[in-house]
DNA sequence: GTCTATAGTTCGATAGAC
DNA sequence: GTCTATCGAACTATAGAC
């Protein structure tokens, strides 16, 4: 019996990973509203009644890929102050990482953080709890900032204001490559140069 | 009869005005899904029906909102360019112009614009027409900033690649300013300071 | 020009068979 | 665990009265 339990344990959880990823995608692209359920089931290749055997509802299931994006989130920004070198190496290559790899996905992950925060089909307390993980992030950028300016390395102002300017420029060219203007290579240097005295 | 005819038109420019700005609120607030006519005829005190007079459907009136935004940025950037004084000021009094007035309509612009340009919704050739107006607003910041680089006010680099470094920085502090995070007053010399040598 | 009533359609969610 | 069939609510768009 034990065996069984484990198989079915696996594969539960191998299709709460399938939906949850084919989620993401399409709420990314699509929005919330616009996104119907039969979008992710046939995105994810199951069945309509099955979505409902592992999520509660279309909102339950939104909910908790935001947390997991923004639980992310934390734990990159964490590595980052882990790492070793100067405050400026930490930032560069928190922005290195944000622009290499998967670019597409972070675009998605943008967009619906972005969706959620100023959506007004959730609740203020749902709302609260992601701006409280959001913060999270931004202290640790404002304390890379603060070690980088004692050092001498960053611009002279208040650390988490300067985090808000550096994650609304990372934030800002992110989104420009979501649209089909005129997407460009992000320079880490360039961008860099915003916030170091050099 | 010729009196009466004059009146039905100044009733019927009123109302489409104020059809169109109750839109553009609702819209940026919901997404284009979320939004329903009733909300729209709700904010602008119509009757249902009555939208359908002055608009063919909901489409068609999201696409003509986004033409008429698209227009009034070239013509702010037009303004810009034509005013007196060096091309620091000149991109200095875009930027106090973008983030002055009415933050909450910019806001509400810049998120129409991107989900319009992002959407699945519209066809390649409505989107295609978005992206050269867009395209004719980045041209007149980049000869800006191609000014300013003769001059030796702005720092090297690919004029065009550069205005959009200064646009996604600019909407990424606009959109900053949309979430409930942690909203800051943007100071242009701040931002310019990205730009300039000095 | 404006409103109400409603036809036609879509979609989230559930029930029940396998 | 998975699927198909279906209900019921909500919404876009139109028709017709005033």
């Amino acid at each position: 019996m034990a065996k069984s339990e484990e198989q079915f344990k696996m594969i539960r959880d191998q299709r709460y990973e399938e939906i949850s990823h084919a989620a993401l995608k399409v709420f990314a692209r699509k929005g919330y509203a616009a996104t119907k359920i039969s979008d992710i089931t046939s995105t994810a290749n199951i069945s309509h009644g099955l979505f409902y055997h592992y999520f509660q509802s279309k909102k339950h299931m939104y909910v908790s890929l935001i947390l997991n994006i923004l639980q992310l989130f934390i734990e990159t920004v964490e590595e980052a102050e882990n790492r070793k070198g100067t405050s400026r190496d930490q930032l560069a290559w928190l922005t290195d990482i944000t622009f290499s790899g998967s670019l597409e996905q972070a675009i998605d992950r943008h967009l619906l953080v972005m969706e959620a925060l100023k959506s007004e089909f959730l609740s203020e307390e749902e709302k609260q709890e992601f701006i409280e993980k959001y913060k999270i992030s931004m202290e640790g950028i404002a304390r890379i900032i603060k070690n980088g300016q004692k050092e001498g390395l960053f611009i002279e102002g208040d650390p988490m204001e300067l985090a808000i300017y550096y994650l609304s420029y990372s934030q800002g060219l992110t989104l420009w490559n979501a649209r089909g203007v005129h997407p460009i290579k992000v320079s880490t240097e360039t961008v860099m140069r915003q916030f170091c005295t050099d």
